[in-house]
DNA sequence: AAATAAATTTAGACAAATCTAAATTTATTT
DNA sequence: AAATAAATTTAGATTTGTCTAAATTTATTT
Protein backbone atom coordinates (compact mmCIF):
# COMPACT_ATOMS: atom_id res chain seq x y z
CA UNK A 1 0.00 0.00 0.00
CA UNK A 2 1.62 3.02 -1.30
CA UNK A 3 1.71 6.45 0.89
CA UNK A 4 -0.68 9.55 0.58
CA UNK A 5 -0.08 13.35 1.76
CA UNK A 6 -1.92 14.87 4.72
CA UNK A 7 -4.18 16.69 1.60
CA UNK A 8 -4.57 13.83 -0.42
CA UNK A 9 -5.78 11.33 2.60
CA UNK A 10 -8.06 14.82 3.72
CA UNK A 11 -10.22 14.58 0.15
CA UNK A 12 -10.09 10.77 -0.09
CA UNK A 13 -11.94 10.59 3.47
CA UNK A 14 -13.92 13.53 2.63
CA UNK A 15 -15.00 12.29 -0.40
CA UNK A 16 -15.97 8.88 1.26
CA UNK A 17 -18.19 10.31 3.59
CA UNK A 18 -20.12 12.37 0.94
CA UNK A 19 -20.26 9.60 -1.40
CA UNK A 20 -22.56 7.48 1.56
CA UNK A 21 -25.03 10.04 0.80
CA UNK A 22 -24.82 11.01 -2.67
CA UNK A 23 -23.19 8.12 -4.45
CA UNK A 24 -21.54 10.65 -6.84
CA UNK A 25 -20.09 13.61 -5.57
CA UNK A 26 -19.44 16.91 -7.07
CA UNK A 27 -16.75 19.67 -6.85
CA UNK A 28 -18.78 22.17 -5.11
CA UNK A 29 -20.30 19.75 -2.51
CA UNK A 30 -16.65 18.65 -1.84
CA UNK A 31 -15.32 22.43 -1.92
CA UNK A 32 -18.09 23.18 0.97
CA UNK A 33 -16.85 20.20 2.70
CA UNK A 34 -13.43 21.19 2.92
CA UNK A 35 -13.50 24.67 3.50
CA UNK A 36 -11.62 25.25 0.04
CA UNK A 37 -12.37 26.30 -3.77
CA UNK A 38 -13.58 24.28 -6.41
CA UNK A 39 -10.66 25.19 -8.40
CA UNK A 40 -8.79 23.62 -5.70
CA UNK A 41 -10.95 20.43 -6.03
CA UNK A 42 -10.67 20.17 -9.74
CA UNK A 43 -6.69 19.88 -9.28
CA UNK A 44 -6.78 17.13 -6.88
CA UNK A 45 -9.51 15.56 -8.73
CA UNK A 46 -7.03 14.80 -11.43
CA UNK A 47 -4.52 13.92 -8.94
CA UNK A 48 -6.52 11.33 -7.69
CA UNK A 49 -7.52 9.85 -10.81
CA UNK A 50 -4.43 9.69 -12.28
CA UNK A 51 -3.52 7.67 -9.13
CA UNK A 52 -6.26 5.55 -10.02
CA UNK A 53 -7.97 6.23 -6.56
CA UNK A 54 -10.80 8.06 -8.44
CA UNK A 55 -13.57 7.77 -11.59
CA UNK A 56 -13.82 11.29 -12.43
CA UNK A 57 -15.04 12.77 -16.03
CA UNK A 58 -14.49 16.66 -16.39
CA UNK A 59 -18.14 18.17 -15.27
CA UNK A 60 -19.85 14.44 -14.53
CA UNK A 61 -18.46 14.38 -10.59
CA UNK A 62 -16.24 11.67 -9.05
CA UNK A 63 -16.71 8.84 -6.88
CA UNK A 64 -13.46 6.60 -5.50
CA UNK A 65 -12.39 3.57 -7.17
CA UNK A 66 -12.09 0.50 -5.01
CA UNK A 67 -8.33 1.02 -4.67
CA UNK A 68 -9.52 4.91 -3.19
CA UNK A 69 -12.38 3.09 -1.51
CA UNK A 70 -9.54 1.06 0.80
CA UNK A 71 -7.07 3.77 1.26
CA UNK A 72 -10.71 5.86 3.24
CA UNK A 73 -11.04 2.95 5.01
CA UNK A 74 -7.70 2.65 6.24
CA UNK A 75 -7.86 6.43 7.03
CA UNK A 76 -11.20 6.45 8.88
CA UNK A 77 -9.75 3.09 10.78
CA UNK A 78 -6.78 4.85 11.71
CA UNK A 79 -9.04 7.81 12.95
CA UNK A 80 -11.37 5.78 14.75
CA UNK A 81 -9.24 3.62 16.44
CA UNK A 82 -7.41 6.86 17.75
CA UNK A 83 -10.91 8.30 19.10
CA UNK A 84 -11.45 5.50 21.04
CA UNK A 85 -7.80 5.15 22.83
CA UNK A 86 -8.67 8.96 23.06
CA UNK A 87 -11.68 8.50 24.81
CA UNK A 88 -11.15 5.07 26.54
CA UNK A 89 -7.46 5.71 27.81
CA UNK A 90 -6.70 8.97 27.98
CA UNK A 91 -10.31 10.01 29.33
CA UNK A 92 -11.06 12.85 26.62
CA UNK A 93 -14.58 13.48 26.38
CA UNK A 94 -17.12 12.91 23.81
CA UNK A 95 -16.34 16.20 22.18
CA UNK A 96 -13.19 16.78 22.25
CA UNK A 97 -11.40 13.42 20.19
CA UNK A 98 -12.27 14.24 16.76
CA UNK A 99 -9.95 17.29 16.57
CA UNK A 100 -7.53 15.32 17.80
CA UNK A 101 -7.78 12.38 15.63
CA UNK A 102 -8.01 14.48 12.66
CA UNK A 103 -3.99 14.96 12.96
CA UNK A 104 -3.26 11.57 13.98
CA UNK A 105 -5.21 9.77 11.95
CA UNK A 106 -2.22 10.60 8.99
CA UNK A 107 0.38 8.70 10.77
CA UNK A 108 0.10 5.53 8.57
CA UNK A 109 2.37 3.06 10.24
CA UNK A 110 0.37 0.14 9.63
CA UNK A 111 1.93 -1.82 12.29
CA UNK A 112 1.34 0.76 14.92
CA UNK A 113 -2.74 0.83 13.72
CA UNK A 114 -2.58 -2.34 14.06
CA UNK A 115 -0.44 -2.57 17.19
CA UNK A 116 -3.10 -0.06 18.77
CA UNK A 117 -6.28 -2.35 17.77
CA UNK A 118 -4.87 -5.19 19.03
CA UNK A 119 -4.15 -3.03 22.80
CA UNK A 120 -7.43 -1.57 22.85
CA UNK A 121 -9.30 -4.95 22.43
CA UNK A 122 -10.20 -4.37 19.33
CA UNK A 123 -12.94 -2.08 19.54
CA UNK A 124 -16.04 -2.52 16.89
CA UNK A 125 -17.40 1.73 17.44
CA UNK A 126 -15.56 4.66 18.04
CA UNK A 127 -16.87 6.87 21.13
CA UNK A 128 -19.73 8.66 18.56
CA UNK A 129 -21.40 4.56 17.83
CA UNK A 130 -19.03 4.88 14.42
CA UNK A 131 -18.11 1.15 12.92
CA UNK A 132 -13.98 0.66 13.21
CA UNK A 133 -12.93 -1.07 9.86
CA UNK A 134 -10.31 -4.19 10.49
CA UNK A 135 -7.32 -4.31 9.57
CA UNK A 136 -8.04 -5.81 6.51
CA UNK A 137 -10.17 -2.81 5.97
CA UNK A 138 -13.91 -4.78 6.39
CA UNK A 139 -16.24 -2.64 7.92
CA UNK A 140 -19.25 -3.54 9.82
CA UNK A 141 -22.73 -1.87 8.70
CA UNK A 142 -25.01 -2.55 11.38
CA UNK A 143 -28.61 -1.68 10.33
CA UNK A 144 -29.70 1.27 12.21
CA UNK A 145 -33.09 3.98 12.36
CA UNK A 146 -33.42 6.98 13.69
CA UNK A 147 -34.91 7.00 17.13
CA UNK A 148 -37.60 8.64 15.55
CA UNK A 149 -38.95 5.88 13.41
CA UNK A 150 -38.71 3.43 16.16
CA UNK A 151 -41.99 1.47 16.80
CA UNK A 152 -43.84 2.61 19.69
CA UNK A 153 -43.04 0.19 22.76
CA UNK A 154 -40.35 -1.64 21.55
CA UNK A 155 -36.97 -1.94 23.42
CA UNK A 156 -33.93 -0.84 20.91
CA UNK A 157 -30.00 -0.11 21.98
CA UNK A 158 -28.71 3.30 21.01
CA UNK A 159 -26.13 2.91 18.41
CA UNK A 160 -24.79 6.30 17.50
CA UNK A 161 -25.46 9.64 17.67
CA UNK A 162 -24.80 11.85 14.13
CA UNK A 163 -23.96 15.39 15.84
CA UNK A 164 -20.59 14.89 17.52
CA UNK A 165 -21.06 18.52 19.53
CA UNK A 166 -20.09 19.58 23.38
CA UNK A 167 -23.75 20.92 23.32
CA UNK A 168 -25.34 17.49 22.38
CA UNK A 169 -22.76 15.54 24.49
CA UNK A 170 -24.08 17.68 27.51
CA UNK A 171 -27.97 17.17 27.10
CA UNK A 172 -27.15 13.44 26.29
CA UNK A 173 -25.14 13.04 29.88
CA UNK A 174 -27.89 14.96 31.61
CA UNK A 175 -30.58 12.60 30.13
CA UNK A 176 -28.25 9.52 30.94
CA UNK A 177 -28.38 8.21 27.09
CA UNK A 178 -25.02 7.39 26.15
CA UNK A 179 -24.40 4.90 23.54
CA UNK A 180 -25.53 0.98 24.26
CA UNK A 181 -27.77 2.37 26.14
CA UNK A 182 -31.66 0.40 26.24
CA UNK A 183 -34.41 3.05 24.98
CA UNK A 184 -38.04 2.22 24.41
CA UNK A 185 -40.43 4.90 23.23
CA UNK A 186 -43.44 5.42 25.01
CA UNK A 187 -45.30 8.22 22.80
CA UNK A 188 -44.81 10.29 19.85
CA UNK A 189 -46.52 13.65 20.24
CA UNK A 190 -47.30 14.94 16.79
CA UNK A 191 -47.53 18.75 17.59
CA UNK A 192 -43.84 19.26 18.33
CA UNK A 193 -42.46 15.80 17.51
CA UNK A 194 -41.07 15.15 20.86
CA UNK A 195 -40.70 12.07 22.05
CA UNK A 196 -41.28 10.10 25.32
CA UNK A 197 -38.78 7.32 26.19
CA UNK A 198 -37.72 5.11 28.96
CA UNK A 199 -34.30 3.82 29.72
CA UNK A 200 -34.35 0.91 32.04
CA UNK A 201 -36.93 0.91 34.62
CA UNK A 202 -36.55 4.53 35.19
CA UNK A 203 -39.44 7.15 34.66
CA UNK A 204 -40.20 8.59 31.60
CA UNK A 205 -37.97 11.65 29.85
CA UNK A 206 -38.97 13.78 27.35
CA UNK A 207 -36.62 14.52 24.36
CA UNK A 208 -37.03 17.17 21.83
CA UNK A 209 -37.16 16.38 18.00
CA UNK A 210 -34.00 18.38 17.50
CA UNK A 211 -32.37 15.75 19.84
CA UNK A 212 -34.02 12.55 18.44
CA UNK A 213 -33.17 13.48 14.94
CA UNK A 214 -29.28 12.72 15.97
CA UNK A 215 -30.20 9.41 18.23
CA UNK A 216 -29.77 6.00 15.78
CA UNK A 217 -31.22 3.20 16.90
CA UNK A 218 -30.43 -0.68 16.19
CA UNK A 219 -32.74 -2.56 14.51
CA UNK A 220 -32.90 -5.54 16.02
CA UNK B 1 2.99 28.73 22.15
CA UNK B 2 2.80 28.82 17.92
CA UNK B 3 2.74 25.76 15.78
CA UNK B 4 5.42 25.02 13.51
CA UNK B 5 5.30 22.87 10.59
CA UNK B 6 6.85 19.10 10.05
CA UNK B 7 9.91 20.81 8.54
CA UNK B 8 10.34 23.17 11.08
CA UNK B 9 10.42 20.91 13.92
CA UNK B 10 12.32 18.78 11.97
CA UNK B 11 14.93 21.29 11.83
CA UNK B 12 14.97 22.89 15.11
CA UNK B 13 15.03 19.56 16.84
CA UNK B 14 18.47 18.45 14.60
CA UNK B 15 20.07 21.95 15.97
CA UNK B 16 19.01 20.99 19.40
CA UNK B 17 20.94 17.88 19.26
CA UNK B 18 23.97 19.11 17.62
CA UNK B 19 24.04 22.05 19.68
CA UNK B 20 24.45 19.67 22.84
CA UNK B 21 27.35 18.35 21.48
CA UNK B 22 29.10 21.87 19.50
CA UNK B 23 27.99 24.89 20.95
CA UNK B 24 27.67 26.09 17.52
CA UNK B 25 26.36 24.03 14.79
CA UNK B 26 27.21 24.74 10.86
CA UNK B 27 25.47 24.33 7.84
CA UNK B 28 27.10 20.99 6.50
CA UNK B 29 26.65 19.46 10.08
CA UNK B 30 23.12 20.01 10.18
CA UNK B 31 23.01 18.96 6.12
CA UNK B 32 24.60 16.07 7.25
CA UNK B 33 22.18 15.38 9.71
CA UNK B 34 19.49 15.83 7.66
CA UNK B 35 20.55 14.28 4.96
CA UNK B 36 19.62 17.41 2.78
CA UNK B 37 21.98 19.94 0.87
CA UNK B 38 23.66 23.22 2.44
CA UNK B 39 21.00 25.57 0.25
CA UNK B 40 18.20 24.46 2.07
CA UNK B 41 19.59 24.60 5.83
CA UNK B 42 20.28 28.73 4.66
CA UNK B 43 16.95 28.68 3.59
CA UNK B 44 15.49 27.35 6.47
CA UNK B 45 18.11 29.25 8.69
CA UNK B 46 16.39 32.61 7.67
CA UNK B 47 13.09 31.57 8.50
CA UNK B 48 13.58 30.35 12.41
CA UNK B 49 15.73 33.25 12.71
CA UNK B 50 13.23 35.85 11.47
CA UNK B 51 10.78 33.85 13.67
CA UNK B 52 13.47 34.22 16.34
CA UNK B 53 14.03 30.93 17.56
CA UNK B 54 17.81 31.27 16.35
CA UNK B 55 20.59 33.60 16.41
CA UNK B 56 22.03 33.22 13.31
CA UNK B 57 24.65 35.41 11.21
CA UNK B 58 25.64 34.49 7.87
CA UNK B 59 28.42 32.50 7.78
CA UNK B 60 29.25 32.51 11.71
CA UNK B 61 27.33 29.17 12.27
CA UNK B 62 23.78 29.17 14.65
CA UNK B 63 22.34 27.86 17.80
CA UNK B 64 18.50 28.14 19.14
CA UNK B 65 17.45 31.16 21.12
CA UNK B 66 15.52 30.60 24.53
CA UNK B 67 12.72 30.46 22.52
CA UNK B 68 13.88 27.76 20.00
CA UNK B 69 15.06 25.69 22.05
CA UNK B 70 11.83 26.07 24.33
CA UNK B 71 10.40 24.53 21.05
CA UNK B 72 12.83 22.05 20.85
CA UNK B 73 12.08 20.65 24.50
CA UNK B 74 8.66 20.29 23.41
CA UNK B 75 9.11 17.85 20.40
CA UNK B 76 11.45 15.88 22.40
CA UNK B 77 9.12 15.55 25.14
CA UNK B 78 6.66 14.05 22.53
CA UNK B 79 8.80 12.09 20.30
CA UNK B 80 10.20 9.83 23.80
CA UNK B 81 6.44 10.14 25.54
CA UNK B 82 5.41 8.29 22.30
CA UNK B 83 8.53 6.07 22.67
CA UNK B 84 7.56 5.30 25.84
CA UNK B 85 4.55 4.55 25.02
CA UNK B 86 4.92 2.24 21.83
CA UNK B 87 7.20 -0.04 24.26
CA UNK B 88 5.62 0.15 27.17
CA UNK B 89 2.56 -0.09 26.25
CA UNK B 90 2.44 -1.22 22.71
CA UNK B 91 5.24 -3.54 23.06
CA UNK B 92 7.17 -2.17 20.20
CA UNK B 93 10.76 -3.21 20.69
CA UNK B 94 13.43 -0.92 21.42
CA UNK B 95 14.77 -0.42 17.90
CA UNK B 96 11.09 0.25 16.49
CA UNK B 97 10.09 2.98 18.30
CA UNK B 98 12.19 5.77 17.02
CA UNK B 99 10.85 5.61 13.85
CA UNK B 100 7.50 5.26 14.43
CA UNK B 101 8.10 8.27 17.34
CA UNK B 102 9.34 10.96 14.53
CA UNK B 103 6.16 10.87 13.07
CA UNK B 104 3.88 11.36 16.20
CA UNK B 105 5.68 13.80 17.65
CA UNK B 106 4.57 16.35 14.89
CA UNK B 107 1.14 16.24 15.97
CA UNK B 108 1.29 18.92 19.00
CA UNK B 109 -1.84 19.03 20.53
CA UNK B 110 -0.83 20.33 24.49
CA UNK B 111 -3.83 18.38 25.68
CA UNK B 112 -3.00 15.44 24.07
CA UNK B 113 0.74 15.17 25.33
CA UNK B 114 -0.14 16.16 28.74
CA UNK B 115 -2.94 13.63 29.18
CA UNK B 116 -0.76 10.72 27.92
CA UNK B 117 2.39 11.68 29.75
CA UNK B 118 -0.38 11.15 32.92
CA UNK B 119 -1.92 7.91 31.32
CA UNK B 120 2.03 6.66 31.18
CA UNK B 121 2.36 7.85 35.37
CA UNK B 122 4.61 10.51 33.87
CA UNK B 123 7.99 8.84 32.91
CA UNK B 124 11.41 10.17 33.28
CA UNK B 125 12.53 8.40 31.12
CA UNK B 126 12.07 6.78 27.04
CA UNK B 127 13.03 3.11 26.09
CA UNK B 128 16.46 4.33 25.13
CA UNK B 129 17.23 5.85 28.90
CA UNK B 130 17.05 9.29 27.55
CA UNK B 131 15.46 11.85 29.47
CA UNK B 132 11.67 13.11 29.00
CA UNK B 133 10.92 16.85 29.50
CA UNK B 134 8.25 17.90 31.61
CA UNK B 135 4.95 19.88 30.08
CA UNK B 136 7.37 23.03 31.09
CA UNK B 137 9.87 21.88 29.33
CA UNK B 138 12.49 21.22 32.34
CA UNK B 139 14.58 18.19 31.32
CA UNK B 140 16.24 16.53 34.43
CA UNK B 141 19.48 16.12 33.17
CA UNK B 142 21.41 13.35 35.67
CA UNK B 143 25.34 12.69 35.46
CA UNK B 144 26.14 9.82 33.31
CA UNK B 145 29.70 8.53 32.63
CA UNK B 146 30.45 5.71 30.57
CA UNK B 147 30.76 2.41 31.87
CA UNK B 148 33.73 2.36 30.19
CA UNK B 149 34.75 5.04 32.57
CA UNK B 150 33.74 3.34 35.95
CA UNK B 151 35.69 2.56 38.50
CA UNK B 152 36.34 -1.29 39.22
CA UNK B 153 34.21 -2.62 42.06
CA UNK B 154 31.83 -0.37 42.18
CA UNK B 155 28.39 -0.95 41.54
CA UNK B 156 26.23 1.56 39.23
CA UNK B 157 22.64 1.42 37.31
CA UNK B 158 22.66 1.47 33.27
CA UNK B 159 21.35 4.71 32.23
CA UNK B 160 21.11 4.71 28.85
CA UNK B 161 22.52 2.98 25.29
CA UNK B 162 23.59 6.04 22.63
CA UNK B 163 23.06 3.28 20.15
CA UNK B 164 19.38 2.50 19.25
CA UNK B 165 19.96 -0.12 16.75
CA UNK B 166 17.96 -3.80 16.80
CA UNK B 167 21.73 -5.17 16.10
CA UNK B 168 22.88 -3.67 19.92
CA UNK B 169 19.70 -4.51 21.32
CA UNK B 170 19.68 -8.33 20.63
CA UNK B 171 23.42 -8.45 22.28
CA UNK B 172 22.16 -6.55 25.20
CA UNK B 173 19.38 -9.01 25.47
CA UNK B 174 21.29 -11.62 25.13
CA UNK B 175 23.68 -10.54 27.76
CA UNK B 176 20.66 -9.71 29.97
CA UNK B 177 21.84 -5.89 29.95
CA UNK B 178 18.84 -3.23 30.19
CA UNK B 179 18.49 0.05 31.25
CA UNK B 180 18.59 0.14 34.99
CA UNK B 181 20.38 -3.15 35.12
CA UNK B 182 22.90 -2.84 38.00
CA UNK B 183 26.18 -3.29 36.95
CA UNK B 184 29.80 -3.74 38.33
CA UNK B 185 32.94 -3.94 36.40
CA UNK B 186 36.00 -6.42 37.63
CA UNK B 187 38.26 -5.69 35.26
CA UNK B 188 39.41 -3.94 32.20
CA UNK B 189 41.66 -5.26 29.50
CA UNK B 190 44.35 -2.82 27.89
CA UNK B 191 44.89 -5.12 24.87
CA UNK B 192 41.31 -4.49 23.40
CA UNK B 193 39.75 -2.81 26.09
CA UNK B 194 37.09 -4.74 26.95
CA UNK B 195 35.59 -4.98 30.60
CA UNK B 196 34.74 -8.09 32.23
CA UNK B 197 31.42 -6.59 34.45
CA UNK B 198 28.99 -8.56 36.96
CA UNK B 199 25.13 -7.89 36.79
CA UNK B 200 23.76 -8.45 40.32
CA UNK B 201 25.20 -12.38 41.39
CA UNK B 202 25.33 -14.04 38.66
CA UNK B 203 28.55 -14.94 36.76
CA UNK B 204 31.16 -12.17 35.22
CA UNK B 205 30.50 -12.19 31.61
CA UNK B 206 32.48 -10.06 29.20
CA UNK B 207 31.32 -7.45 27.29
CA UNK B 208 33.79 -5.75 23.54
CA UNK B 209 34.70 -2.43 23.73
CA UNK B 210 32.62 -1.29 21.03
CA UNK B 211 29.68 -2.59 23.26
CA UNK B 212 30.89 -0.94 26.29
CA UNK B 213 31.35 3.07 24.87
CA UNK B 214 27.43 2.58 23.92
CA UNK B 215 26.49 2.06 27.75
CA UNK B 216 26.04 4.70 29.95
CA UNK B 217 25.32 4.32 33.68
CA UNK B 218 24.81 7.14 36.32
CA UNK B 219 27.31 8.33 38.82
CA UNK B 220 26.40 8.18 42.09
C1' DA C 1 -34.39 27.34 -28.94
C1' DA C 2 -32.21 31.16 -27.10
C1' DA C 3 -30.93 33.37 -23.11
C1' DT C 4 -29.53 33.21 -18.57
C1' DA C 5 -27.72 31.09 -14.50
C1' DA C 6 -24.99 27.77 -12.14
C1' DA C 7 -21.28 24.67 -11.93
C1' DT C 8 -16.86 23.49 -13.29
C1' DT C 9 -12.45 23.91 -15.37
C1' DT C 10 -8.42 26.50 -16.97
C1' DA C 11 -4.90 30.04 -16.70
C1' DG C 12 -1.87 32.28 -14.11
C1' DA C 13 -0.07 33.58 -9.55
C1' DC C 14 1.88 32.59 -4.96
C1' DA C 15 3.99 30.42 -0.67
C1' DA C 16 6.60 26.49 1.22
C1' DA C 17 10.23 23.41 0.81
C1' DT C 18 13.49 21.56 -1.77
C1' DC C 19 17.27 21.17 -5.28
C1' DT C 20 21.54 22.37 -8.71
C1' DA C 21 24.89 25.37 -10.16
C1' DA C 22 27.17 29.67 -9.72
C1' DA C 23 28.95 33.33 -6.79
C1' DT C 24 30.81 34.79 -2.54
C1' DT C 25 33.03 34.57 1.87
C1' DT C 26 36.10 32.46 5.13
C1' DA C 27 39.87 29.33 6.24
C1' DT C 28 44.11 27.07 5.10
C1' DT C 29 48.41 26.53 2.54
C1' DT C 30 52.18 27.64 0.29
C1' DA D 1 50.36 37.93 1.28
C1' DA D 2 48.75 35.42 -2.52
C1' DA D 3 46.83 31.33 -3.96
C1' DT D 4 44.01 27.58 -3.15
C1' DA D 5 40.49 25.03 -0.81
C1' DA D 6 36.42 24.64 1.89
C1' DA D 7 32.21 26.36 3.52
C1' DT D 8 28.34 29.05 2.79
C1' DT D 9 25.10 31.85 0.40
C1' DT D 10 22.57 33.39 -3.68
C1' DA D 11 20.11 32.78 -8.02
C1' DG D 12 17.04 30.40 -10.37
C1' DA D 13 14.23 26.14 -11.05
C1' DT D 14 10.85 22.51 -9.49
C1' DT D 15 6.99 20.26 -6.93
C1' DT D 16 2.91 20.50 -4.08
C1' DG D 17 -1.03 22.69 -2.71
C1' DT D 18 -3.56 26.57 -2.72
C1' DC D 19 -5.94 30.75 -4.53
C1' DT D 20 -8.43 34.48 -7.83
C1' DA D 21 -10.29 35.65 -12.02
C1' DA D 22 -11.53 34.38 -16.56
C1' DA D 23 -13.26 30.94 -19.77
C1' DT D 24 -16.02 27.02 -20.65
C1' DT D 25 -19.56 23.65 -20.08
C1' DT D 26 -23.97 22.12 -18.36
C1' DA D 27 -28.49 23.08 -16.43
C1' DT D 28 -32.52 25.93 -16.07
C1' DT D 29 -35.62 29.52 -17.66
C1' DT D 30 -38.04 32.14 -20.44
MN1 LIG E 1 -14.25 11.90 14.15
MN1 LIG F 1 -16.12 9.32 15.38
MN1 LIG G 1 14.08 8.45 19.18
MN1 LIG H 1 14.79 7.71 22.50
Amino acid sequence: MLNYTTSEENYIKAIYHLQKVDGMVTTNELAAELESKPASITDMMKKLKAKKLLNYQPYQGFRLTADGTKVALGIIRRHRLWEFFLAEKLKFTWDEVHEVAEDLEHVSNKKLIDKLDEYLGFPRVDPHGDPIPDANGKIEISKKICITELAVNTVSTVASVSDHSSEILELLEHKKIAIGTKVEVKKKFEFDNSLEIKINRQPVITISEQLAKNIFVYTS
